[in-house]
DNA sequence: CGTCGCATTGATGGAGGTCAAAGAGTGTGG
DNA sequence: CCACACTCTTTGACCTCCATCAATGCGACG
């Protein structure tokens, strides 16, 4: 269903991308009026599907989603985990059929923008271009860091650490209170995203919140002691580039 | 050192980037007119190392290298491995800090691009930044893989996989002949490349071998059967996206 | 011919998986 | 307002895959 939403749908996207790299005021203007329409979406609702030919790409106005790969054996692997402001499949403006399949996790406001508008974007706006491509780099950057995390990490290391990723990144949203943040996730999707099972996950998530690294209320985390959530999850925000990217300008 | 090789150095970039994206004869011609200086490095040699300011970017003409990343256990994770005529860094372009290090497997031809020059070329050639951002796309599609890879596959299909992105990767660039590679790695650096042990790696692939599904010979790999190799290794080409990505020119 | 790095093999142990059941939170319909 | 249904969480018992530790083998190279 499409409707209509006040003011300036895709403010989230520029406000994200112009953190990342520099846009000036013509830019920003020409991504806010980037051609698409808008959706709410529930739950568990499939964005885009392994095999897919690319159409469209999906832009999270609000809620979060999660991209996914299943295996032969019918194993789920969760590579990424997306908040507000990021557009979940920006791959699917250039690469023509979808390697993996995208849900949301909760209620979502989505904005889908057709493949062809993005390309022709940005074939006309270097500094865009430049913008979208460090937003790639970037989501490149963090699948490494989650190539370490689920190859490397133990267990505890490996949700304290996936913890704290989604405590910055929100932070740099400006989506978080303090260190307390909504995590729409069952513990069977915190397994599937750092490789463990949801039992596992389970007793490492009892300890942590009795060694009173983290407490949970609900679907909330609150880390009580970064510090030590830093260290047990070995976490070093280098990977996420929130430092300022803004070099001179092109 | 800095050295005069023959004719087009930069040549099996080009060749590669015109394989995921359409670049006319101009753009070729640019991208062939890229500064660099070329080097010939011995193995083992970082061409970057975690926490570096980035300054260029390295480019292999031939050789192997690898990206990895090292925890705070000491552990090592290899995030990815290149081959000849792939930029091993691209983000260096953008990002300001490395994120993780880079490596030699073998002896390697490398250019060095001076990042500001690969900026100004991709500003100013809008072909090109999208050729280059396919080619991020696609590390990207290869990163997500391989989170699935140590996330959820056995160890026997985790090494399965590897050796046949490896033999695809090297046939797609024209470096192999039929099904057998060099793979200058030791066990051990395999391990770090889908998360085990150099000892059970070893014997994983002596099983496979024992299986007729590959066959070694010092540093090469043979496989003698695909569709097994395949199999076991839960092996679907799609992510690499190596079917012509050429779409109608901008 | 020694030595150095790597591969190979065996023995043992543990982190995390598997299986199974009970508990808790939430929503729904009577 | 309660009963029950459904999903998710929690806990316990047991087991397996792979890690760890420790030798030994072996090929390349000075």
């Amino acid at each position: 269903m499409s409707l209509k939403l006040i003011g300036r749908p895709l403010a989230p996207l520029v406000e994200r991308l112009a953190r990342l790299s520099s846009l000036d005021d013509a830019d920003r203007e020409k991504l806010m009026a980037l051609p698409h329409t808008l959706r709410t979406v529930g739950p568990s609702t499939h964005l885009v599907r392994d095999g897919d030919r690319a159409e469209a790409c999906w832009l999270l106005l609000s809620g979060f989603a999660y991209r996914y790969k299943i295996t032969g054996e019918g194993a789920r692997q969760i590579v990424s985990i997306h908040i507000p402001g990021e557009f979940v499949d920006l791959q699917n403006s250039l690469l023509t059929v979808a390697d993996h399949s995208v849900q949301t996790l909760s209620e979502a406001e989505v904005a889908v923008v057709p493949r062809q508008a993005l390309r022709d974007l940005v074939l006309a706006n270097p500094a865009i271009a430049r913008a979208l491509w460090v937003d790639t780099l970037i989501d490149a950057s963090i699948f490494r860091e989650w190539v370490v995390n689920v190859g490397r990490r133990h267990s505890r290391a490996r949700v304290a650490h996936l913890l704290c990723e989604l405590c910055l990144r929100l932070e740099a949203a400006g989506l978080s209170r303090g260190r307390r943040y909504e995590l729409p996730m069952t513990q069977e999707q915190l397994a599937d995203a750092v490789g463990l099972t949801s039992v596992h996950v389970n007793r490492v998530l009892k300890q942590l919140a009795e060694e009173g690294l983290i407490r949970r209320d609900r679907r909330s985390i609150i880390i009580e002691d970064w510090n030590r959530m830093r260290d047990t999850g070995d976490f070093n925000e280098r990977y996420l580039h929130h430092d300022p990217q803004r070099l001179a300008a092109p």
